[in-house]
DNA sequence: TCCATTTGACCACC
DNA sequence: GGTGGTCAAATGGA
């Protein structure tokens, strides 16, 4: 029997395959050969050198803020799980060119994602969403001189924003995991300030809220092992979740107990 | 009628 | 030649 957060995942999943109810298997025969001579003479290029990407492993892969449009499903030989392919439901309309892919990784509870992001939105949907593309629109600085990386997660009255403030945070290296850490922690602030989210996580073993913060924690673990920052502690701005990280023993320390939505947490509760 | 999903085919890349 | 990414017809719900 499914737990209520297994519920809620579920729930998030379906937002990707809504509405349509699969044809039934064979029902229909091969499609007759394409009528154009070359189809596929426009096609783009598979991989294109340079286009920026990032990876986000995620137990709600299709909560990010953008809407998508599935244009592909494959099966992936060595796995388990088919690899689904979306693209920016405003590729036409804004010509954006943003794609990312979805590979569950296991069949975990919650079973746990590999969403793979390729290019960076330019269709700038309204209202503003937090995602990763969003928060890194600006080129990476080519200067990381801070002394330390400052985050800042709050959720207002009107919306959701997350944002990576410092300098430092666009630097190159940095950029795919610190967008994988920015999401994972608006996943959690989305799901912390929706009441039926909230209700689940609190109904949710101590240990299944825990690996999900740890999720926001695991973004800057990869931050700090893919180019160590100048100095070792990151200040949290204020997302009402976590309060600091130390980027030298991977932990995170909380001040007192936080409010994350209608959620209280206190450094106990954060124990395994 | 519109539009998103499904799914097999096609094709580029390794 | 195998694998994976994309296309586009078919399908069906809104």
């Amino acid at each position: 029997m499914a737990s209520r957060h297994q519920l809620q995942t579920m729930q998030f999943m379906d937002q990707a395959s809504r509405s349509r109810s699969p044809r039934p298997d064979g029902v229909h025969g091969p499609p007759p050969p394409t009528p154009m001579s070359s189809p596929f003479s426009s096609r783009k290029p598979r991989v294109q050198e340079g286009q920026p990407t990032c990876v986000n492993l995620t137990p709600i892969p299709h909560t990010d803020g953008h809407l998508w449009r599935k244009y592909g499903e494959k099966k992936i030989k060595n796995s388990s799980f088919p690899r689904l392919y979306y693209r920016c439901s405003y590729r036409d309309d804004r010509n954006c060119m943003a794609t990312k892919v979805v590979q569950q990784e296991n069949d975990a509870d919650p079973p746990l994602y590999r969403v793979t992001y390729i290019h960076t939105h330019t269709c700038n949907p309204l209202p503003p969403a937090p995602t990763p593309a969003s928060v890194f629109t600006e080129p990476p600085s080519a200067k990381a001189e801070h002394h330390a990386v400052l985050f800042r997660f709050s959720s207002t009255s009107g919306g959701h924003m997350a944002n990576a403030d410092h300098p430092a945070v666009h630097h190159q290296q940095w950029q795919p995991a610190a967008t994988t850490m920015v999401a994972q922690a608006h996943q959690l602030s989305m799901m912390c300030d929706d009441e039926q989210q909230a209700a689940a996580i609190r109904s949710g073993p101590p240990a299944r809220r825990l690996s999900m913060f740890r999720a926001v924690v695991d973004g800057l673990r990869q931050m700090r092992s893919s180019a160590p920052p100048p100095s070792s502690t990151v200040v949290d701005g204020g997302w009402d979740t976590f309060s600091s990280f130390n980027l030298d023993t991977c932990e995170f320390s909380i001040d007192d107990e936080l409010l994350c939505g209608d959620l209280m947490y206190s450094p106990d509760s954060m124990q395994e």
